[in-house]
DNA sequence: GTAATAGTGTCTCTAAGACACTATTAC
DNA sequence: GTAATAGTGTCTTAGAGACACTATTAC
């Protein structure tokens, strides 16, 4: 608790000297919001907390840096997504970080919150852990009760996703590829809540070469005339449009 | 260091048995890369150390969260920002939070980045502190020797400026007002490493009613017509522009 | 008058918006 | 043929880029 007043003559000494434990404790967690699209609706991957603190309750999936297992923050955040999914190729991104005095009441905690985006799949079967997964509606996750201040988080990573398919082509990191031009167009247009015209679209996404066609086909499920099916080039996530889709907010 | 096994029955009874000291320790800080222009030049305010760790290298001004004085993580920043600037009006905000194993030999460290903009002002004479605080040209600390990994930490508060700078008015912050829009401009072409046309800049900065217009008169040492003078508008920082100044990348 | 800086008029260019049109598939 | 979906042609519009022009100040 209290700072060193001790005089080192070298890093080493000062080094030796030094124990962690003689200072304030944190929590330290990740949490990662992730999305995917359930028939073109966009849904969160909430668990169920099985033991207290806030047992019962719906959560992101996260939880402590675990020193032991991971290198840094981006490995634990992958750590989670990983354990929750399984799922193998997926886009992660860090959104902000949560630090206060009152947000864990076992202390001062601060959470750095990941945006995770995966194409759909069944939630892994709770394998080893006492822990319920599902997929919700993003609409009716926001009108449940959540653990801690997780509604907040997850309603800002939703607002990053959002803003950011204004002018990139991160919506198709939800759709197993290959998917159509429509079909990725519906994915924007249900991040973005707005309708995009087809052809603006269309010029857009071909024009900025992001994209891989990988033949033809129709989308299961899917009548009429084939369509091009695509797959993202890598490194495209990157790629940032000039001018955001939309009109002035 | 171990999960807590034992079963609890209320959220109550599990807060009494649960102890912070009997887990993983995080060395946990802010550092913030406040810039300012002098003379139409992009500086950061960096300070050096006085003692170990790290002792006599330049460093980000930043350091532990002190659970006593810091409600939260802003306010950690914000109470950094004015022990070494004093300076009341400012734009500050959270870019990322970089933590891993390897950063601080100490521990495993995690560290909140924060951007702050300021007008210039002289570094406060070093009042209660050992430590030397000096406005460095960007270009200039980009060279140096730092502490840590607070370059990296610096050039990423350096690429959020500059990629901000291409869809806000960000730039203003960087200047006292009143200030005309000449010079707002060559804050934008400092920031951003390229030239804006004159009247493309007008148009965009006047349609989007950002400023307010209070006077008429010259910058200090100016020459030629007398311009209008203007300061900005509340909540014009949270404005994005549709479309992004400059070519695509 | 000149030098210096502020500010405008106006044409071009790029990319989005609107919307009608044609093309291909299953039945 | 019809229904359904894929994909195009082309005109309009918003806003940046280019650049020449006028306006106001100090000397």
């Amino acid at each position: 608790m209290t700072t060193q007043q001790k005089k080192y003559t070298s890093e080493k000494e000062y080094l030796k000297g030094y124990d962690i434990k003689d200072y304030d404790s944190f929590l330290v967690t990740v949490d990662v919001s992730i999305f995917t699209l359930v028939d073109n609706e966009l849904h969160v991957l909430l668990v169920k907390r099985g033991d207290y603190p806030q047992k019962g309750k719906w959560a992101l999936p996260g939880g402590f840096i675990q020193q032991g297992k991971d290198k840094n923050l981006h490995d634990a955040a992958l750590r989670k997504l990983l354990e929750k999914t399984g799922v193998k190729t997926f886009h992660l991104e860090q959104v902000s970080t949560f630090g206060d005095a009152k947000r864990d009441p076992r202390g001062w905690s601060i959470s750095t919150l990941y945006m995770g985006l995966i194409p759909h799949v069944p939630t892994a079967e709770t394998s080893d852990s006492i822990e319920e997964a599902k997929w919700w509606p993003y609409e009716e996750a926001l009108r449940k009760k959540m653990a801690y201040d997780h509604k907040k988080l997850m309603q800002e990573a939703r607002e990053r996703l959002k803003a950011k398919s204004g002018y990139t082509v991160l919506p198709m990191y939800l759709l197993k590829a290959p998917f159509t031009l429509t079909q990725l167009q519906q994915a924007f247009e249900e991040l973005m809540d707005t309708t995009i015209e087809k052809k603006s679209f269309r010029r857009r996404i071909q024009a900025a070469d992001l994209l891989e066609e990988v033949g033809e086909g129709l989308p299961e499920g899917g009548r009429g005339r084939m369509a091009a099916l695509f797959k993202p080039k890598k490194g495209s996530c990157r790629h940032a449009f000039v001018r955001r889709f939309g009109s002035e907010e």
